[in-house]
DNA sequence: TATATATTTCGAAAAAATACGATATACAAA
DNA sequence: TTTGTATATCGTATTTTTTCGAAATATATA
């Protein structure tokens, strides 16, 4: 992927509220998801980020995947849970990339 | 509009690769429009950027309004004719709100 | 192994964005 | 006033995105 589409992808990501938003909490996962039962070190749950939007499971997941495939969050699994987390260093890089271009 | 929402709507109006090239040409008026018959300093006319696209003369002026709705270019008619600009202003006031928010 | 939990993927419906040609509007010039 | 040029808007078809419930997959536990 080109770096011009790699931006494409990545602005598209973010043309959606509920995907900013979730960005959003993930900045401060102790503020929004101080309940998860896990180590909020690991990221946090696909499903505590469901019950936050209160949108439907499969549609968060969807959104979920649709940050990931931009590269602006990570996952990590483990056991029957899926942990997110911030790429910062994939953030940073477009907002430089914009930044320079926009 | 909240700035949320006009965050919103930028996001959008960015979110199309024909919409960033427009932008882009508009910071080098001189070197893609070199052949306008009038003073680039009004800007660059609508026309122009139509041949520029290659799309149809409506859709570009649909994209040109999604830009202008978002505060991104500014216009100016004189005669027939409307000239658009880059609001450098809001491009700025925009990457710092993204800079500081994502 | 059977059952339960967490998450993704699938299939389809609804909503939003894109694109086009045709028409309308605004202005200029004959 | 008529004609021509520049641009926006309308109506509509197509494509893309969003959303959901249902089904599939992966893991854990009884």
């Amino acid at each position: 992927m080109t770096e011009s589409q790699e931006i494409d992808t990545i602005i598209k990501a973010l043309a959606h509220p509920v995907r900013r938003q979730i960005l959003a909490w993930l900045k401060e996962p102790e503020r929004w998801f101080a309940d998860q039962a896990h180590p909020l070190d690991y990221g946090v749950c696909a499903g505590m980020i469901d019950r936050q939007t209160g949108l439907s499971q499969s549609t968060t997941s969807t959104h979920l995947a649709t940050l990931q495939r931009a590269g602006l969050v990570t996952t990590q699994r483990i056991g029957q849970w899926i942990y997110y987390k911030r790429n910062e260093d994939r953030i940073q890089a477009f907002l430089q990339a914009i930044n320079a271009t926009l």
